[in-house]
Formats: structure tokens, C-alpha cells, sequence
DNA sequence: AAATTGCAGGTTGCATGCAAACTGTCGATT
DNA sequence: AATCGACAGTTTGCATGCAACCTGCAATTT
């Protein structure tokens, strides 16, 4: 990040998907400026740019307030992304994958089974698997040459991100989502994906990974309409 | 459009869709702020959305040039549109129509009927069916409750758009596309598709769906690739 | 001759001032 | 008593000035 402008645009999302500023909450321009040190224009241009991130909503000459999230909103978020990696996975098979990607590929599954080689699950193996599914979720985007996913798919994964920071870590959710077993399950979800990538089944892959995003999704939607928070 | 800054938004948008501005043209926005007779804060605010919207590539420091859209960006942006749309009528499937809905879909069936009843195919024609074509699809995403898919849209729907603007509207490519037959050849895709849908037959309809625009993605792909402008 | 550095011109980035629009309150009128 | 209207305060919208940075050219150095 360079600009100043970009860095309060970072500042201020972060404080969104944070939930340090809440669903309806107006942000107010002067005030944000003189909370952040700098001057209107930049924190003008920041809003603008999260309104078209679907984080704010505009009002004309009334500025802008935080999008409120349902659990609604996420699990659509999830039908989307679920659909386009199916997508990105089917024409990367159909095309055929190049000796690189698929030593690419066959590199990121190599880094899941070390991380899973010992049965521990510390910060530090945790953090490595999340780091570890960006990636291999990205290189897919990258893989399927189709410019158009990588974009749609920065925007929408904030969602998850500000129901995620609503959540207390020691609740319920989190204890039946992060778990060791479910991250194994992922990762053997992206093996089966990587093989039919491999072999070129399309429809199978597309299958693979719609139903890998899903099952994600089902554990949320249970894990809430569990809890009752929402 | 209420604002200056959302009808400098819209004006720049249109050069650059209708071609004014070139593929890599540097956007200056002293002269834009001259040219549309405003100051450089809305042309600035613009360039920011536009850059947003991916119609844009920005450098910092260096500002806009408009981003170069190949057939493979097209093509691309129809793969995203026909699995996205596909999902949508999935879901409306699944979850089953209300009466309000079946209804509205069944008048916007009959209007395309009135449309095609006589063998005429003139401006005024022509321009109703391109109404009730968008309305169509539009009713889809609404019906589908899914409020990611609507911005979505509205963002790689502007990329076939771009590509129209480059073409002759006497070329081989207007012949073969914008005849009747292919604009009744829809009219019975969507019959078919809102019958699926008030079937209730999901994976049928997100099928039929994602054919109906993989159908106009091949007709623009052959035509392209046989005039050899590009 | 090639490379590097300093300078000039020009463009973007940020700050600030002023105008326009909106909100809420108080008072007048019916 | 209720509604409408005017006014004050506040907030956003737009214009403009200045600073920072980037590019290209030319002169100097190696």
C-alpha cells in the first residue's frame, strides 16, 4: 500500500469486518478524519470505494452507513463462491492442466500432509493451514485464466469475515469448525480435487468443489441455527 | 442521479463502453475536469469507481488508463453470467415459487408472446425485446434473494457492451445475431426455463439456464472468430 | 560511448474553504 | 391541538491551492 488513501481504506475495512463499527453505524467523515490524522478527502474516497464493496451503504448528501449482515447474506455469500471455484475447477480441467500447474498443485497438497504429518494442532500448524487453503484456493482463481473471478471473489469473501468477528472464539462455533478433523477433511476434499483436476473430469471437479465449499457452509448454517445467537 | 459526481461517473462510463476511450487511452483529469465543465474532485471520485467496476487499471501516482478488454474477457464474463444466473434459477427452484412470482414470470412470457405474435421485426420491436430480456433476467436474480448476484452482474455486464461498441452495425456479426430468429430462439429458452422453475426442477433449470447464455456466448465466439477482426 | 545524476515540467495526492442540502426545532396559523 | 413553514446547525458535495512524486531530457562523469 502506498497511498495514504489506500492505507485508510485498508483501516477503515478492517475496522468494519472487526465489527468495531456496527451494522448501521453512520461513519462520519470529520470525525473519522480527525480520528485517523488525515484530511476529508482521502476518508471521501475511502467510502466510496467500500459502498461499491457492498461494506457501506450510500445515501445521497447523507453519507454512508454499515451494511448490516445477516446469516442470510452469508450462506449466499458461500452459493456464489461455491459456484464460481466450481467454475474456475471445471475449464481448468476441460483445458488441461500444464506440467507446472500441476506440479503447483501437487506442491500445495505435498505442504497439507506435512502439516497433518504430526497429530499436534497448535497456533502455529493452524495458521500454516489457513495461509496453506488461501493459496490453493487462489492458485485455482489463477489457474482458470478467467480475470473475472479473482475480483468477484475478494469482494465477497469479507462476508464470512465480519460474521466470523461477531463470534465469541470460545463458543460452540468455533469449536466445531476449526478442529484438526475438519481442516483433515478439507484437505483430503482438495486431494480429490487436485486427481480430478489431473484427469481432466470437468463435471466431476465441478461437482468436488461445490460440494467442498458447501459442506463449510451446512457447518455454519448448523452452528448458528444451533447457537440462536442470531 | 442525483449528484454531480454519479453523473460524471456515468458519462466517463459511457465513453469508455461506446470506445471514445481507447484500450490503454491515459484518463487526464485536469482535461476531463475541463472537458465535462467540473472540477477535478468528481472526475477523481470517478475514476476511483470506474477503477473499481475493472473498466479502469490504476497506478499510483500515475493514475487511469482505460483496461484492454479482449474476446477472452467477453467469453469469460459470459461463463461467469451463465453459471451465476444458473444458480440463481437453482435456488428459485428449490425453494419453490410464491403465486406473485409464478405470475410475474408468466406476464413476462406472455408480453415476449405479443412481442413475436406478428412476423415484424423493426426498431420498435427489437428495442422491446431488448426491455424485456433484461427485465427477465433481472427478475431471476431478484427472485433468487440473493443479494450478491445483482452487483455481480451489473459489473461484467458492461464487458459484452464494450466489445458491441467496437463493431459494425452493418458487419456480418449484427447479421447473424440480433436476427429474429435468435431473439425467438430466447423466448422459447426462457419458456422452457420458467416452466423448470415452476417444476421445481432445479438441476434442470440451472442446466437450461446456463445454455441459454452459453448459446449467445458460441454465436458471439464464431462470429468473432470468423469475421477475424480481432 | 554509456551510465548516472540533477533539473524542469507536468500530473497526481492531499488539505482546506465554501456552497448546497438535509435534519430537527420552534413558532405561527388554521 | 395539529400541521405547516421558516430558520439554525450540521453534514455532505464540489472547487481550488499546494505539496509530493514521477517522467524525460540534458549535461556531466567515468
Amino acid at each position: 500500500m502506498k497511498t495514504v488513501t489506500e492505507q485508510v481504506i485498508s483501516e477503515i475495512r478492517e475496522r468494519i469486518l472487526d465489527g468495531k463499527y456496527g451494522p448501521g453505524a453512520h461513519l462520519h467523515e470529520a470525525t473519522l478524519a480527525a480520528d485517523l490524522g488525515v484530511s476529508r478527502t482521502p476518508i471521501r474516497d475511502a467510502l466510496r470505494v467500500l459502498g461499491n464493496e457492498d461494506l457501506l451503504v450510500y445515501y445521497p448528501n447523507r453519507g454512508y452507513i454499515v451494511r448490516s449482515v445477516e446469516l442470510h447474506d452469508v450462506l449466499d455469500a458461500y452459493d456464489v463462491r461455491g459456484t464460481l471455484e466450481g467454475l474456475a475447477c471445471r475449464v481448468i480441467a476441460e483445458r488441461g492442466l500444464t506440467e507446472a500447474q500441476r506440479e503447483g498443485f501437487a506442491e500445495l497438497i505435498e505442504r497439507g500432509d506435512t502439516i497433518f504429518a504430526s497429530p499436534s494442532w497448535g497456533q502455529e500448524e493452524q495458521s500454516a493451514w489457513r495461509a496453506l487453503n488461501s493459496e490453493f484456493h487462489y492458485a485455482l482463481l489463477t489457474a482458470s485464466n478467467n480475470r473475472h473471478l479473482e475480483p468477484i471473489m475478494r469482494q465477497i469473501r469479507f462476508f464470512p469475515r465480519i460474521f466470523d468477528s461477531r463470534l465469541d472464539p470460545q463458543s460452540e462455533f468455533f469449536q466445531n469448525v476449526h478442529t484438526r478433523e475438519q481442516r483433515v477433511r478439507s484437505h483430503h476434499d482438495h486431494m480429490h480435487i487436485v486427481e480430478a483436476l489431473i484427469r481432466g473430469e470437468g463435471a466431476r471437479v465441478e461437482a468436488l468443489m461445490r460440494e467442498h465449499v458447501y459442506a463449510n457452509r451446512e457447518l455454519l448454517r448448523r452452528a448458528m441455527e444451533g447457537s440462536g445467537t442470531f
